[in-house]
DNA sequence: CATTCCTTCCGTACGACGTACGGATAACCG
DNA sequence: CGGTTATCCGTACGTCGTACGGAAGGAATG
C-alpha cells in the first residue's frame, strides 16, 4: 500500500473511486431480473443478491421498490429506437415507430402493465412521447385533437402488447402457449350460443400477431386521417 | 331442538343449510375491499376478517388469491349495463356502451389494470365483448377487420381509464390530485426545450376528462367508419 | 341408533417479503 | 491526526400466501 513495487498496478484493484452500486447498475439488474421472473418475482433481496450486495444497500440509491420499477420502466422504454422516422410520410413513420414499441414490449413482457399503471415521466418516456406528438403535429393535427390522437395510438399499442403477454407463459414455451389458447378456444366454442359473434371471430389460434396488430393500428391511423380531412 | 314449541321459529337461526361462505359472498367482499385498499391492499387475511371467517376458510371456495382477483374482475365488469343500445345507430351505441365501461372503471380504479393483465374469460366479460362484436358486425364489419376494430376500441377505453387512475389518489382527494398534476405540469414545462410539442399539449390541468375521452374515442370511431367505406 | 363419510371451517407454521434502524467501514477534509 | 460524510449492510418487525392437518357436525348407510 505504501511501497511502490514494479508491476504492482496489475495486481491492485482499480482505484474504485466509484461506489460499487449505482442507480444505473441497479436498474440494469432490475430489468434483467424482471425479464426472467416477472414483476412479482422482483424482490429487493433477489435483486441485491444479483448484485452481490446486501439487501439494504439498495436503499442508498432508491427509496422503495416502487422507485426501482419506475427506473426499470424508463430503462426499457429507452430501448425503443427513435431514428430514421423523421423524413417518412406520417403513416409510415408512426407504423414503424409503434412497431418498435411493440417489439420492446414483447422483449420485456412486464413493460405494458407497468406503463399503464404509473405516470410516465422518465426522460426516455418523455422523449418517445414527444416523437409521436411531433409526427402527428407535422401531419397537421393540433390542440386537443392532437392529444386525443396520441392517446388513441398509445393505448392501442399498450393494450395490444398487454393482451399478447396475457397469453404468454413465464418461460416462453410455444407449445404450452398454443395448448392454453386451444383450451380457451374450445371453452369459447362450447358457449358459442351465448356469444356467437365473439366465438366466431376471437381467433385464439391465430399466430400471425404481427398482421393483426397492424390491422388494428390501421383502424386508428384511418381515424387520424379522417380527422385531418374533416 | 327436538320438541316442537310454538313460536320457536322466531328464536332459532335460519336453518343455515347454506354454508356461511360462498364464492359470491367472497367476491362481493373482495370488490368492496379492492375499492378501498387497492390491489396491493387485498390480502387473504383482511378479506377473511371482513367476512368474519378464518383466513384459510377462503381456500374452500377458491384455490389462490389470483382466483379472487379473477372473480372480482368479472363481478365488476358485470356492473357495466348492457341495455338500450340495440336500436341505436352504431356510433351512438358504441359511444354509450363504452362510456358505461369507463364509468365502471372509474368506480373501481383497480379494474383496468386487472383487465389488461389477465385473459377475460368470465361470463360477464364475454357478454360485454359479445355486445361490442355484435354492434360492429351489424354496422357492417366482419372477419379480421371486425376483430381489429374491437381491439382498437377496447384498448383505447382500458388505456384511457388506466391513465385517469394513474393520476388519482387512493382515497379520492381532488385537491391533492390537482396539486400532483400541477407539479407534473411544472416538471414538464421546465424541460420544455427537450419536448416542446408534448409540453404544450399534455394538458395535465385539464379537468374535462369526459370530453377528452370522447375526442379520442371519436378518432377510433372515425377509423371504423373509414373501414366501412373502404 | 351407531358408524362412517364428507363438507366446511380454521389454527398453526413456514418461508418470503418490504423496509426502519442503527452500526460498521473507509474515504475525504481540516 | 481527528472528525465528517458516503457507502454498505445485519438484524428485526410486521405482513404476506398458503401447505397441512385436525375439529365439528350434518348426511348417508348399516
Amino acid at each position: 500500500m505504501s511501497v511502490a513495487r514494479p508491476s504492482a498496478i496489475w495486481f491492485a484493484d482499480e482505484p474504485e473511486r466509484k461506489p460499487r452500486l449505482s442507480r444505473e447498475r441497479i436498474t440494469r439488474a432490475a430489468v434483467a431480473l424482471l425479464d426472467v421472473e416477472g414483476v412479482n418475482g422482483l424482490s429487493m433481496r433477489r435483486l441485491a443478491a444479483r448484485l452481490d450486495a446486501g439487501t439494504m444497500s439498495l436503499y442508498e440509491y432508491v427509496s422503495s421498490r416502487e422507485d426501482i420499477l419506475d427506473l426499470a420502466t424508463d430503462a426499457a422504454i429507452a430501448e425503443i429506437e427513435t431514428d430514421g422516422v423523421d423524413g417518412l410520410p406520417w403513416r409510415a413513420a408512426l407504423s414503424r415507430q409503434l412497431g418498435r414499441s411493440r417489439r420492446v414490449m414483447r422483449r420485456h413482457p412486464w413493460l405494458p402493465a407497468l406503463m399503464s399503471t404509473r405516470p410516465l415521466l422518465g426522460p426516455h418516456a418523455l422523449a418517445r412521447a414527444e416523437l409521436v406528438y411531433a409526427l402527428l403535429q407535422q401531419a397537421g393535427l393540433d390542440g386537443p385533437r392532437l392529444t386525443a390522437a396520441v392517446g388513441a395510438l398509445t393505448y392501442y399499442v399498450q393494450g395490444y402488447a398487454a393482451m399478447e403477454n396475457t397469453w404468454r407463459s413465464r418461460r416462453h414455451d410455444p407449445a404450452a402457449e398454443a395448448q392454453l389458447r386451444r383450451r380457451a378456444q374450445r371453452y369459447l366454442d362450447r358457449r358459442a350460443d351465448q356469444h356467437p359473434t365473439l366465438a366466431r371471430h376471437a381467433d385464439l389460434g391465430n399466430d400471425d400477431m404481427d398482421h393483426s396488430f397492424q390491422l388494428g393500428l390501421d383502424v386508428v391511423l384511418d381515424g387520424i386521417e379522417a380527422q385531418l380531412r374533416g
